[in-house]
DNA sequence: GCAAAAGTGTTCTTCGTACACCCATGT
DNA sequence: ACATGGGTGTACGAAGAACACTTTTGC
């Protein structure tokens, strides 16, 4: 990335993305640690090619992170404050990893670059989390599920922006039909309800809950799941349409 | 604009305004048509600066062209396909008008400016009509509300923001209870209806739509207004909250 | 008194919620 | 047989749609 040509980009403009994830009946987002002293997280971002659509942006960078090209997607919101960037963040960060910046060929051009005054397109992932192998890019430390309850404290305002797409997933959840995509392809009812319960923080009630999805008309019925339980084997669906 | 220094705004990063307006039982856009030879319509468009909000650009543009400064004002959609300049469409703005883009000290460098792909946050507005005096601006040729189901043909892909806009008002109307913003301080219950049929383009029966508004609890009933009309005169009511 | 249009009331359906009951499964 | 958890059915109440009726206004 440093090593490109900036004008390759769109300037002060990026995507920075909040993909959530499922498993063990929490909701999870993807995070990346930055490889630089200080502890500093941020959202997978980057930038837009000049040929390139902000939404094929978006899936890239999401590849890049998740290994996978499939990808529910949607584009949540704009951040564009002036004083979004928190220069104070970016000056500690500065002060504390000035040599490591050196050693990776970041010359005052291009620090400039990054250091400018952004604004940002947000958008919001769902993916099946046994299918993302995460993959660190140059720049992270490391990339880790966190449970949404548990997010470390985020740069700038990537903490507000997770609780914006949460509030959007929440508000397109049953009008779009997307939670499948947070699921394996077959999956039992109980397990689409505690899903529903992760996201949206509270209880529903079981037998209320069947009904409603099934009079949604979308899933479709499969052979029973034996799971060596004493009780009664649930059925699993597919999301079919 | 063109004569300031581009570097005081964000390159290649552009908002777009569509202004809703309600008059004579119908929804109305405020578009300007182009001081150029050629018939170009665009929306109401401008750039952010540098020390500048989005949110804050935004307000700064519907002020520049209707004069009020409180408006009701949506961020609903990012615009940024690789393709969305439309090549053509400019080329045939600037080879009928080279002779005026050259008198306007419009430069080489200027046009590479706004030539270039742009990415555009489309923003919606919703305001009194009869407060609005819409003021051209140095490259419109005129300014003017329209119906929107009469709108002119306008450039590159505003005519499907305007569609889009509407489609996100018609979401939020209930829900922000926003509607309001499109008519005038006081107004009947038949007024108020009149304008959710425009805005959704079909009738609603009278007796549960007055029952529906009335138990949202946000109306003061206020005098009566008598029109001279041969029937029961109806409540004026106020916006209350 | 009458037509026009505003205001109000009543029923019916539909939807979501709460409660209850039955069924399969492995110990 | 029995505990456990999955599937289904019924009853209640709120919200919305369709209908009818009453009231006010100027001629």
């Amino acid at each position: 990335m440093y090593s490109r040509n900036e004008q390759d980009y769109i300037q002060q403009l990026s995507i920075d993305c909040v993909i959530f994830g499922y498993r063990e009946k929490q909701l999870n987002v993807l995070v990346p640690k930055m490889d630089f002293r200080g502890d500093f997280w941020a959202l997978p971002s980057g930038y837009i090619g000049q040929d390139e659509g902000i939404g094929q942006a978006a899936r890239r960078i999401l590849e890049e992170r998740t290994g996978i090209q499939t990808i529910y997607l949607d584009q949540f919101c704009v951040f564009g404050d002036a004083e979004r960037s928190n220069a104070q963040v970016l000056e500690r960060l500065i002060s504390l990893n000035g040599d490591k910046l050196v050693e990776r060929g970041l010359n005052s051009k291009a620090l400039e670059w990054i250091t400018r005054r952004f604004v940002s397109i947000g958008y919001y992932a769902l993916v099946d989390i046994n299918k993302v192998i995460p993959r660190k890019n140059e720049i992270d430390e490391s990339i880790e599920w966190y449970p949404i309850t548990q997010l470390p404290t985020l740069i700038m305002d990537h903490n507000e922006m997770v609780a914006k797409a949460l509030e959007t997933l929440r508000l397109n959840l049953d009008q779009k039909l997307i939670g499948f995509n947070l699921l394996p392809e077959t999956f039992t009812m109980k397990e689409l309800q505690e899903l529903y319960e992760a996201i949206f923080d509270k209880p529903f009630p079981r037998n209320n809950f069947q009904k409603k999805i099934l009079d949604l008309n979308v899933l479709e019925r499969l052979e029973k799941k034996f799971t060596g339980a004493a009780n009664k084997a649930p059925y699993l669906y597919r999301f079919q349409q």
